[in-house]
Parts: structure tokens; C-alpha cells; sequence
DNA sequence: GTAAATTTGTGTTAAATAACATAAGAGGCC
DNA sequence: GGCCTCTTATGTTATTTAACACAAATTTAC
């Protein structure tokens, strides 16, 4: 993702330079909503945050997860269209804020730089064509398992090599598999119980990864 | 989306033209398929295309929909990946395929085609978002008529106003609604019982839009 | 044009998941 | 430190949807 500042010539540097603001976000504090215009690029500098989506009722479904560097906020933008999802901090964050019309008008001069925007809404947009089979053909324990190795992949194990570095309600965690609270509270058990993970809190440690894959793999 | 062309210099146009190959495809046809390198892009001239992608078991979620004229097979390419998704002719179409490597050629010297590209990927990655939620959160019901409605702005209505203009099997619009095929058939008649349709055979005429808008938006 | 194959339609049963209820535990706040 | 709120845990029931079975209708292939 730092590809995107290399892909800047050292005048552009400047620009961007110059119309970056730094923001400090609280645990849960949200960084843009819903039917909001889009105007600024989010570059998240330290901390997590998720993209979600409200649907139908109160559920909500999280739709991409980000760690420092990455961009995000653009897609809206881009699309002419007001945002269709929300953005907030897991836990206390820092991001830089660049106006989407100065990006807009490097992107224009620069090809290096709508190639990277190019390359990374592919690749979402392949994600997220992913993720709707998942979501919607694989039972549950597919889905807590997917979200799992998801959690261990974007923001890696702590130095046990083991235990997720997320620290996660598990709200969030069935929001983002898809299920109500109590059945992620219960599979998660489940997998205690066979022995696949180990939980203390909210803290998840990853003990049979073969199998964890099995079961996303296979519904 | 011929704002494609439009988006061409001179000279462009006459180097996609020279590269421009017609291919006819029969009925459910296979254009490409998920794994495969994607090295074309796709531009549908005739006919009525879809893409999908299989998932567990024999299950398949229809993804996307295409009409004339719509360019599509390029998000992989871009991604630097293989299909995730396969792309088939719901009826006889006739396509235009551009080797993508011209198309890349071009985009790195103009960028008003790498806006359009950027451009297309971000209201497709809106649209699959969207998607996720509609698909996961709401109920039968509401995912059907949500495909009616989809077909019909999608390929609009024959000269009654209300005609779907598409001829499409129980088991597809099972498909683009992810529900079984039974469920899809009950479903149609319950909506035929509702008076919302009328259905003879495989053509669907929509005769309560109203609220068949408000079963898509309340689940 | 006709037989075979596929699609449609419907009933019945089984499985998966949500909804609801409630208690225990943990964490934040003054 | 103790009270209050939110989160976690677990049991029970209800709802939604898939799976299966089979007959009738339609389409396809030769």
C-alpha cells in the first residue's frame, strides 16, 4: 500500500504533503457514515479499523478490515455517489486525511498513481465477489472459521505465533461472519471444545489452523 | 459505457480496431472460466451475458449482469489474478474481444480510459457490497423481488410496460436470488397469488412495482 | 414428429439459524 | 471499592430454508 507514495513524483510529494491532516480517532468512534458525501481519503497510520454496512433491523455486516498503511474512503468518490458503507476505529487510531480532489487531480497527471487505484479496487472488487459465496453458501462454522483466519491474516499473530493480534468483541466477530451474537459465542465454543482454538476473553489463539482451514474450506 | 470509445485518441481508436476480434457464443455458452489468465477484454455487442461463480457443493451465485454494450472479464487482469468468477451467454450473443495487454498499453498513456476503468470498478465494488448485505440479511421474499427488479431495470420491459425482457430459467433466477430452485418456483407463485406478477412460462410481467419494492426493502 | 431429457410444480420432512429469556461475569465510572 | 452497564454464556423455542421425492409439463435433440 505505501506503493501509492511512491508512485508520486517529488512535486506531487509536495501537494500531498502539504493538504495531509492528522486525526486522532477514539475506540469506536466513527470516521465517516453511511449517505455521507465522500471527500476525503483516509490513510490509517496506527490502529485497526473496519468498513461495515447496516442492513435490515440492526444488523450489520463488516465488509473489509484495515491496518496501517492503508488507504480507503476513495471507492465513494470515485463512484460519483454518496457512501454506502460506514468506517470505524477498532480501538484508539491515527489517520491522515488527504481531499479527494487533490488525489483526483494528481490522478489525472499521474498514471502511475490511477494504476494503483486501479490495482487495489480490483482486487476489493474480487474480494468482495468472494466473499458473497462465503457468506452466503457456507454454514456457520465455515463462516466463523473464514473470519478467523481473516482476523489472523490481516493483523497477524502476537509472539506465541498463535494468538490473533485483535483484540474483538464478539459482537463484531459475528458481524463480520455473518450471525447473530449468541451463535458466534457458541460455535466459538465449539471449536474449544474440539480443540481447534483456545480462548481467554477476548483473546483467540489459533491451536489446529489445518483444520480451522478444513472447516472454512468445506462449509 | 461506450464512454469507453469516447474516451479514445485517434490513433487509439485505430489500434483497438486493429485488435478487435467478433466471437459469436450460443446459449449458455461458457466465455470464460473462473481460474483461468484473464487476457481479454470482453465487450458485449448482443445478447445477454452473465457472470457467476460457483460455490459449495453445486451451488452458484449469479454475480453480475451484462447488456450491449458492456465491457467485462478485466478486474482480474488488473488484480494480477485468475478469474474468480466464470462469464456465460444467457442467449445467442455476439462479443468483441480486445487483447487486455493493448488495453493496458493504452491506459498508462491515457488517462481519461484509466478514469473510466476506475470509474466502472468502483460502482461494481458499490454494487457487490450492497450485494452482500441484500443477499445475507434479507429474507426469500425480499432477495426475489429484488432480482425482479434488477432484471427489469437491467433489461428493461418489452412494449406493455411490464414484461421482464428476459427469457430466464426458475434455476438462474434461483441463482441471482441465492435460494433453491423450489424455492425460487413457490416464491414466484406466491407473488403470482399476491397479484405483485403475472407469470406464463418463463416470461414475468410485473404488475405491483410498488410493492414489490417495499417486499425488497423490508426483507 | 416423437422420445428422452430437462424443467417446473408441489407436498413432506429435516436441518440450520434466529429469536427470546435469563443469569453470570467483566469492565467502566465516580 | 462498589454500583451500574454492557458483554458473555447457555438453555429453549420458533422460524426460515434446504433437502428430498415424485408427477406433470415443457423443451430439446435427433
Amino acid at each position: 500500500m505505501a506503493e501509492m507514495w511512491n508512485a508520486l513524483r517529488p512535486d506531487e510529494k509536495r501537494i500531498v504533503t502539504e493538504n495531509f491532516t492528522i486525526q486522532n480517532f477514539k475506540k469506536n468512534q466513527i470516521i465517516y457514515a453511511e449517505k455521507e458525501t465522500p471527500e476525503m481519503l483516509w490513510c490509517l497510520l496506527k490502529g485497526k479499523v473496519k468498513m461495515y454496512k447496516s442492513g435490515i433491523g440492526d444488523r450489520v455486516q463488516i465488509l473489509r478490515l484495515y491496518r496501517p498503511v492503508q488507504y480507503f474512503g476513495y471507492r465513494a468518490y470515485f463512484a460519483q455517489e454518496p457512501y454506502v458503507s460506514s468506517a470505524a476505529a477498532f480501538e484508539a487510531s491515527t489517520l491522515g486525511a488527504i481531499p479527494m480532489h487533490i488525489v483526483d487531480d494528481i490522478i489525472r497527471k499521474n498514471n502511475d498513481l490511477a494504476m494503483f487505484f486501479i490495482h487495489e479496487l480490483s482486487r476489493n472488487l474480487g474480494g468482495s465477489d468472494t466473499k458473497i459465496v462465503n457468506l452466503t453458501q457456507k454454514h456457520i462454522r465455515g463462516r466463523l472459521a473464514d473470519s478467523l483466519l481473516l482476523l489472523a491474516d490481516n493483523y497477524g499473530l502476537e509472539e506465541d505465533g498463535a494468538t490473533i493480534k485483535i483484540y474483538l468483541s464478539r459482537e463484531d466477530l459475528a458481524n463480520l461472519s455473518n450471525m447473530t451474537t449468541s451463535n458466534a459465542i457458541r460455535t466459538l465454543t465449539a471449536f474449544v471444545t474440539e480443540k481447534l482454538i483456545l480462548v481467554d476473553g477476548r483473546k483467540i489463539k489459533i491451536i489446529n489452523e489445518p483444520q480451522l482451514r478444513k472447516i472454512s474450506k468445506f462449509g
